[in-house]
DNA sequence: GTGAAAGCGCTAACAC
DNA sequence: GTGTTAGCGCTTTCAC
């Protein structure tokens, strides 16, 4: 392995070694044709700056943290979440040669402030992103914010906080999924509440509410059921609504896995999709298309939330003044409409 | 933030920085009643050892990359092998206080050597763990070994590589597999291969063969269907398969998605399962429970592999020596029966 | 536009 | 057991 040092360049180049600097890091007074001369030496010897010793010398490492809540305790469901966010998070990287670090982590751990300092502590990333839910967990945020290193936090939904953060607007695309349902002749519209400490999947339900009242329809709390964001508790509420005395045309889940499960309790209620129910879900997760039929849903834009985080730190790290540490930017969700749903029968 | 350094540190209990350094990095030749005094010291001081510093002095950085295969080009299904592969390699960084990069490349990219080799220059991680398909290409294994760091490969099924490596028991567990459908009595036997090119996926068929043969059952070319291991494929060799002049009692697909659509087929063609039709699947992803009757299938020790190849990175960066840099460890699969096998009918 | 010198905070190699 | 002295390969500061 070519281990050539910013000093072989230099001297090949016959310049001193600030001046081989300031063309790797495309500074600018440097002279196009000594510019020239050092790009062939660095060509021929194929150099790559050493990070760390770039690290030690300018404190923090060309490197971003991802930081969020551990899947393995949540089960297989929020792989599509977080491989999402690591997606967006490297693009972002990959586009400006900086490196992925990612640091899942427990919420319920005693000391994942301690291990969060330490570990930025010890690796001095240039900037973090911090997904939901920890974006939202105060404990996390203010142990972060104490080591100094700038972060961005991914909150879809949330709308409140003060420093740099990215959102979706879930009330919204709810609003709007709501009303495509009503576009399609529906009238009686049910709605399966998720889990309550899910701070994104209460605000679908605001916006479930706000997209009836849009279209003039009224809030029946009848055509309401209280699911916690499993297959199951969406096929029990599925039954339960659609056994009622008057059964809704179209229902609309929180996530995809409850509407997953409607679509189990319509299969053995024998009623057929999307002729005599329509179902949405929410969250566009890998379950979405594997169902039958394909489910209809909203699709947050998790991986360009994450993208744009990553490229403000990034950004943020070259220009060491933008700042703007408390800007808020709002990426929209996407209804995907597929097979699940139709015009409402009759 | 406090940045304390080494030196206060040493000044502080009244040491030389060298002693300070040995009791950091646990080396032996300290009395206890320094050490302690040292400790004390850090704790005080909030001491962190500065990453960047440590590295750019000993040559290496207290990381360990994962390589693999850019899951995007294969959509979410790989989610559940991916981060299986991170969940182990971070337990094991975790325990050891190293921090986990991830560089997820295109094996098409005709550069990715260049990449790969260039990120190591410049992160340059105690090593690096390469999971399959990308640890049996012999471009991307070339690349990272001219780079002289150390590496392990994930390669379920292979064995014949000549470097340290990590494989499962592919071929034996899945004639485990088919001699556990003949033990519940089925003897008409289909399998479904997979896509050719996915080496561990033809080793299932071999496996399946041996099973065979072991049980003393006669190998039927006509109970074998080739797939492409999607879910479509399965869905159409299950067709295949149950509607000939003689229909297995039994199928094992390649994978689980084909598993998976074999169960859809049975499902259209009335054919209960596991009454009428048992149906095995292998790699035991998200789908296996998703699906109705939860599938029985096969669990490669994915999370195992890749936590033990990274212990053993981290276990050679500590002790230089170590080495041993051609061994073979195979960590065997298992068998997870569910609710898609049963005794065959009659 | 360019360069010389002084570190960044640690580990390595050798004293003692 | 413990300390001293050099670097590791860069960026920074400031001079020219």
């Amino acid at each position: 392995m070519s281990k050539s040092t910013i000093n072989h360049v230099a001297q090949l180049a016959g310049v001193s070694i600030k001046t081989v600097s300031r063309v790797v890091n495309n500074e600018p007074n440097v002279h196009p044709r000594t510019r020239a001369k050092v790009e062939q030496a660095i060509e021929k010897l194929n150099y790559v700056p050493n990070q760390s010793a770039r690290n030690l010398a300018s404190h923090h490492a060309q490197m971003i943290g991802l930081v969020y809540e551990d899947p393995s305790i949540y089960q297989l469901p929020s792989a599509g979440y977080v491989l999402r966010l690591q997606e967006g998070t490297l693009r972002a990287c990959r586009a400006s040669h900086f490196e992925l670090l990612i640091h899942p982590c427990n919420y319920h751990n005693p000391t994942v402030g301690e291990e969060l300092k330490a570990v930025i502590q010890q690796v001095r990333p240039a900037g973090l992103v911090i997904a939901a839910p920890l974006s939202n967990m105060p404990k996390i945020v203010r142990a972060i914010a104490e080591t100094g290193t700038p972060y961005v936090r991914l909150s879809p939904g949330s709308r409140s906080a003060k420093d740099f953060y990215l959102a979706t607007n879930d009330r919204e695309v709810s609003a709007e999924m709501t009303q495509h349902l009503v576009t399609l002749g529906h009238r009686r519209i049910a709605f399966i509440t998720g889990h309550p400490d899910h701070r994104a999947v209460s605000l679908r339900f605001e916006g479930y509410k706000d997209g009836l009242a849009q279209s003039g329809i009224k809030f029946r709390p009848e055509l309401v059921e209280a699911g916690d964001n499993s297959f199951l508790s969406g096929e029990e509420s599925g039954y339960r609504l659609l056994q009622g005395k008057t059964p809704p045309t179209a229902i609309f889940a929180a996530n995809d896995d409850m509407a997953a499960g409607v679509i189990r309790a319509a299969d053995r209620l024998k009623i057929r999709i999307p002729d005599e129910l329509s179902v949405a879900g929410c969250d566009d997760s890998a379950l979405a298309q594997q169902v039958y039929p394909a489910l209809t849903t909203i699709r947050q834009p998790i991986s360009k939330m994450a993208e744009q985080a990553a490229l403000a730190l990034i950004d943020k790290s070259r220009n060491r003044q933008s700042a703007e540490s408390s800007e808020t930017r709002i990426i929209p969700s996407a209804l995907k409409i597929r097979d699940s749903t139709g015009p409402a029968p009759g």
